[in-house]
RNA sequence: GUGGGUGUAGCUCAAAUGGUCAGAGUGCCGGGUUGUGGCCCCGGAGGCUGAGGGUUCAAGUCCCUUCACUCACCCCA
């Protein structure tokens, strides 16, 4: 009979890579907290409506990569694609803006996207996010970036890019925008098909078409620097400064568009080399409508989400990659050490010591050797001998030397080592 | 959705032009002194060579189909 396996582009993350995992959310945790941000957690599945308004019905993820179904052929629901629109609907429906005027808030969890797999690409992907609501004052939108590129350096990653761009507001950006279509559709004949398409669709992707031509077309293409508002011009002057004043390094990069419709203002990406061609890890920018488009008050947010795997796999190997083993492992000797092994080791486990055993009565030498894979820093022989002299013998498996204990204070004298 | 690449033991890989080709290393289990690990030596288990069909006296090796994985496009984390 086949076995069943895991289903296209949903991945398993198995021992030793959880300890990594576990790492990255720890140190998520920290150092968001220490910035004030609270975990919350939400729903895996979310009314299709939801992702509709919030993502943006011609966006390729509302198009195209939903995992939706009819929930009993009456509601359609769908597996989140991203977090954003879930924390603000969470958000809205406790009503945390009528409570507070400023919210932090981080999650971490998988996202799902039908796509097809590809390196740093996959079908379940994990994502940490954090967004702040309420504020819009330039200094956040740093604030917010410095946090995420100290949380970056935390983790010892470099070579790490992070660019920078203002898309500016509902009062500059159509005019940029109908800018950019007049200029395109002048030369329509010149551009690849991807971006013919794009025209009608999303004509500010065209600014990163990889295609050569496109690529020269666009360069004489209007930038939005001359059609950026005075308000928004003094906002990203803002943010820059506040980069500046921690020294975060960054670069302009005006041709840089984001895929969701909801954002406004700053936009922000963090690249990396040597990630194949799926290389941002982090991808974040403001949305000042967001709140009030999915029915709240216009109160305005910025956010980021960074892509846990592809992160992951950018984390250099530990130094001492050999994982801590047990503290102790027992070779028992008979069926009578077996029985005191047995509740030796359990009552140790339950004082939090990692203890190992081997129950399939092997021999010494094997229960040895397996003391010595597990990497296990002593080993305890307990055999007939021993137990009729009311004694164990306690091995130091890095030194190779041993002595007696005496049975009676063995759980003291173990747990003195565990210290 | 569209292209390219790859599919042989748990893992990493060998098997010239089709003809003992089903192997190695590693891992796992056991043994090498009577109750002591690491190094070394020996042995064992484990593959219907992704699946199905075809060509041939003969197919991991050629052809077709299919599935899976993978990389890239699209798009994005």
């Amino acid at each position: 009979m086949e076995i069943i396996t895991a289903v296209r582009g949903f991945k398993d993350i198995l021992p030793p890579e959880t300890e990594k995992w576990r790492h990255v959310e720890e140190t998520a945790r920290k150092v968001f907290g220490a910035f004030g941000f609270h975990e919350i957690r939400i729903p895996l599945l979310e009314k299709t409506e939801l992702f509709c308004r919030g993502i943006g019905e011609t966006t390729d993820i509302v198009e195209k990569e939903m995992y939706t179904f009819l929930d009993r052929g009456e509601e359609s629901l769908t597996l989140r694609p991203e977090a954003t629109a879930s924390v603000i609907r969470a958000y809205l429906e406790h009503a945390v803006h009528a409570a507070e005027t400023v919210t932090r808030l981080f999650t971490i969890g998988p996202m799902f996207r039908r796509e097809r797999p590809q390196k740093g690409r996959y079908r379940q992907f994990h994502q940490i996010d954090a967004e702040i609501l309420g504020p819009d004052d330039p200094r956040t939108d740093a604030e917010l970036i410095l946090m995420l590129i100290h949380f970056l350096d935390r983790l010892g990653l470099a070579k790490l890019n992070l660019e920078i761009n203002s898309l500016g507001c509902l009062e500059c950006r159509p005019a940029f925008r109908e800018a950019v279509i007049s200029f395109l559709g002048s030369q329509a004949e010149e551009l690849c098909g991807d971006c013919r398409r794009r025209l009608g669709t999303n004509p500010l992707r065209v600014f990163d078409c990889k295609v050569e031509k496109c690529g020269e077309i666009i360069s004489r293409a209007p930038r939005l620097n001359s059609f950026i508002c005075g308000d928004c011009r003094t906002h990203f002057e803002g943010v820059q400064e506040g980069l500046r004043l921690f020294g975060v390094p960054y670069r302009l990069n005006d041709q840089m568009v984001r895929g969701l419709d909801y954002y406004t203002r700053t936009t922000f990406e963090v690249t990396a080399e040597h990630l194949g061609a799926q290389n941002a890890v982090v991808g974040g920018g403001r949305y000042d409508h967001l709140v009030r488009d999915l029915g709240g008050p216009d109160i305005p947010g910025i956010g980021f989400a960074i892509g846990f795997e592809r992160l992951i796999s950018m984390i250099p190997e530990s130094g001492e990659d050999a994982p801590q083993g047990p503290l102790l492992f027992i070779a028992a000797l008979g069926e009578k050490a077996a029985e005191r092994a047995f509740i030796l080791g359990n009552r140790l486990r339950m004082n939090g010591v990692h203890v190992e055993m081997d129950y399939a009565g092997r021999s010494l030498k094997s229960q040895m050797k397996k003391a010595d894979r597990l990497r296990c820093a002593y080993a305890l022989i307990l055999g007939e001998r021993e137990i009729q002299d009311n004694k164990a013998l306690l091995r130091n498996m890095r030194e190779s030397a041993q002595e007696e204990v005496c049975l009676d204070d063995l759980e003291n004298t173990i747990m003195t080592l565990a210290r």
